[in-house]
Order: C-alpha cells, then sequence, then structure tokens
DNA sequence: GATTTTTGATAGTATTACTATTATCTTGCC
DNA sequence: GGCAAGATAATAGTAATACTATCAAAAATC
C-alpha cells in the first residue's frame, strides 16, 4: 500500500509554472520554503526575494520556475484542491447511499485537515491556512478571465462540480447544486478565519465542531426543503 | 423629506484615515476618485500616485487623508456597511413579523444595489462591485488583529449582530446565527463574482434572480430544520 | 490684514518586481 | 574519465511602488 500511494502524484495544471517544480531538488525546496513563509509571514509580505534567501537560492533562479509570486499561488491552489478531489474519490468508494457520500465529502471539504505522509514535500497543514487566508487573492483580480481561460481554475471547478452531482443524485430537482458546494466551502473557510480573528462573525460553541456541524446542517437542509 | 435625507452622514470609524476625507473638497474627489479607479483597474493595480494624477492633485496630498492604499479600502468598506445599516434599519421600520424583516434584510443584503441619491460623492453601484471583488481583501492580511482591535470592522459586526438578532427572534434556538448571516452576505458576493468570472461555481438560472433566491431559501430551510 | 491650515510642487529613499549576463556546477553520455 | 548540455549561483541593473520631507503658494479663519 505504502509503495502504491508513493507513486500518485498531484498533476497541477502547467499554465501556473514555467518548469515543473516536482522535477528538481530546487523546485521542491521553492514549494516546501514558500509555504513555509506565505503561511508565516502573509502573502503581501511573501517576496522571492526572501524566499530564495530562506531556501538558499537565489531570485533568478525562483524566477524560471515561477513567473510570479501570485502564478505560486495558483499554483498551491490548485495543488490543494486536486488533493481534495483524490481524497474525496477514495474517502467515497464502496460507499453506497449518497446521503452517506455526501456526508463524507463534507467533512472532508470543511474539517480541519491533517498532514498526508504521501507527499512530503508539501505541509498540507500549512497549505490548508493558506488556502483559508489567500486563496482567494488569487481569483479576485482583474486577471481572472484570462488565466481561467488557460485552466488555472479547472481542479476547483472539477471538485464543486463532483460534489454537486451528489447533491443531484439526492435532490435531482434542487437547482442551486453548484452555490451550495462553492458557498459551503468558501463558507467553512471564512468561518474558520473568522473564529481566530473576528470572533463577532461567527459563533463559538464548545464540543463538537461547530463549523462541520453548521455546514452539514446547512446542506441537507437546503437539498430537502426543496 | 429631501432636506432631513441631507442631512444624514454615513459615521466611518476614525482609525480608517487620518483626516476624514468627508471634511474638505480635496477628500470627497479623493472618495469619488478612488471608487472610479479601484473600479476600474483592480486594487492591486490602482495606486495613490495614479489617483492624484487624475484627480488633479499630488500623492503628499493624497498620503495627508489616508495612510495608505489599504486603510483607504478599509474605510471605504466600512461606508458600504454602515450605508447597508442605515438602510436596514429604514427598511425594516414599522415592519411587525420577524419573518418579513428578516426576509427584507437578505434582499438588501445580497441583491444589486442602486445608486443612493442622497449622497452624490459616493457611487454606490460601484462601491459594490468594490465590495464585491475586494473587500475580502481588507481583512485576509496578518494585521486584521490589530485593525480589529482599533475598530476597523464594527460597521461590518454590528450590521451582521442586527440581521442575527432577526433570526433570534424567529428561532431561538438556533445556534448558528451570526455564522449563518456572515456566510450569506460573503456568499452572495463570492456568486455573483463567480457568475460573471467563474460561472462554472454557480448555477445561471433564468428570470428571478438565482441569488437572491437561493439566499433566501438557504437562510429559512436552515433556521426552520432547527 | 495677519495667522493658521491646507494644498501643490518637487525631490528623495527603500523596497519590490522583475530581467540580463556570465560563471560555476551537475549530470547524462560516449 | 572527459565532454557537452542544462541547471543553478552570483551579481548587477531597471522601472515601478510606497512612502517621507521640505518649502512655497493658496485658502480659510479670526
Amino acid at each position: 500500500m505504502r509503495d502504491l500511494l508513493a507513486k500518485i502524484q498531484i498533476q497541477v495544471n502547467p499554465c501556473t509554472y514555467l518548469k515543473n517544480p516536482e522535477s528538481s531538488d530546487l523546485g521542491l525546496r521553492i514549494l516546501t520554503g514558500s509555504i513555509d513563509m506565505i503561511d508565516s509571514l502573509g502573502f503581501e509580505h511573501f517576496t522571492f526575494r526572501k524566499l530564495a534567501t530562506h531556501i538558499g537560492s537565489t531570485e533568478a533562479s525562483v524566477y524560471r520556475y515561477f513567473e510570479n509570486k501570485h502564478k505560486l499561488l495558483l499554483y498551491l491552489s490548485n495543488w490543494y484542491w486536486a488533493w481534495m478531489e483524490y481524497r474525496l474519490v477514495f474517502g467515497t468508494i464502496n460507499v453506497n447511499s449518497s446521503e452517506e457520500q455526501l456526508k463524507r465529502a463534507i467533512d472532508l471539504l470543511v474539517s480541519p485537515v491533517e498532514e498526508d505522509m504521501a507527499f512530503t514535500h508539501i505541509n498540507e497543514i500549512k497549505l490548508n491556512r493558506i488556502v483559508i487566508a489567500e486563496s482567494a487573492k488569487a481569483y479576485l483580480t482583474k486577471e481572472v478571465d484570462d488565466e481561467n481561460k488557460e485552466g488555472a481554475f479547472v481542479a476547483y471547478k472539477q471538485l464543486v462540480a463532483r460534489v454537486s452531482d451528489i447533491i443531484l443524485q439526492i435532490n435531482p430537482s434542487y437547482k442551486y447544486s453548484h452555490m451550495l458546494v462553492s458557498t459551503v466551502v468558501e463558507g467553512a473557510h471564512l468561518q474558520r478565519f473568522f473564529a481566530e480573528h473576528l470572533p463577532k462573525l461567527t459563533d463559538v460553541v464548545e464540543g463538537r465542531d461547530a463549523i462541520t456541524d453548521f455546514c452539514h446542517q446547512m446542506v441537507f437542509s437546503a437539498i430537502k426543503a426543496d
């Protein structure tokens, strides 16, 4: 099993990079280092110069892998969503009931992530924090249409489509399945951020994870009310 | 009526500015001009130098009103949420039923905005687009905790609390009223952005505004399922 | 009409976001 | 083992951004 999983590589759309960072030692250091630094400094304070110093390389070398830090952020988001889809496929395989599939899908998408030992160069816990705090900046730009045409958001769209399909199996007449999925996924991220920084915008409850509970309830009540 | 409304001024928390832009002609031009330019260029490409040229002033003069462009964005978000709250108060006054109050509140928060003639220096349609595409960048930063302490997000928190109160009047045992409101408000913004730029993440339906419909349905099914 | 405040004009610095050039270092290949 | 091709490091340089400082002119206030 270990050997089998070791062969799995998360495929990221090439439009996000100039040279595949998974293809060399320096590339992998760029990924590991950038995840560390974006998580600790925040995207705005993160620069290729700082990254280069941190991983013991040079700015020019980093630029050979990624056009700019925005493309690097796109790469990391894509990796995250492709990883999520891979986990979703594994997590719902052999599950007969669509309701149970949806439950597991929501859990996977909105619960706190744990480290995945299969990918040593990516710290999934830090990457999750980056996706929560920074990934909206990857599409909230004036370049979004051009980048979308190049395929910069396929991984995300594919994941949303997959969960949306499960919803439609449960209730084929529900009109807003994509909206519901993207709202819940982004909403859960937002609530995690609020819980830590702007608690007045959320509801802190003890016991079971409130955000996961809220998402389950919202999804199932929405698709059943119809 | 006209005269009465003319006296109403939207109060914005002073922590966002160095000098109140509503207090001078140049200040008002900064507001009008920045709304134009952030809407057309996007926040990343917007600079104080470009703004100064656009309004026929100088960079140094703009800096006398706002510490930096991030603070200006905070000012604009605050103005928007304070304006929303003012409209919410007017829109739900003399409405007896809590259900009807909530309906109107959701409509106000998630439907496309129209221009408000009472505030000539602010183009609310452009400001709404800015809030949709840029306002998340105002809090998704490493400085959020410090700025929150200074009160940079009070207007937003107050609005969420107000709508949350209406929900609790309808169903006092609903545990996630703040989560639901902030999820719906941010979710609606996101869906408007997706509808225009990433339509695969949303559901385009003809007829009645799909996003408003979706939000109404989601809120009422969530609080009644409990 | 004098004083205070605001604005404009100009200049300057540090940092960021790149691009270019050349030297060095690996690694695959014969 | 040596050579060629490609990758990386070292260094330098440019344009734009994000400010700060100074001083004079203009406007508002008293």
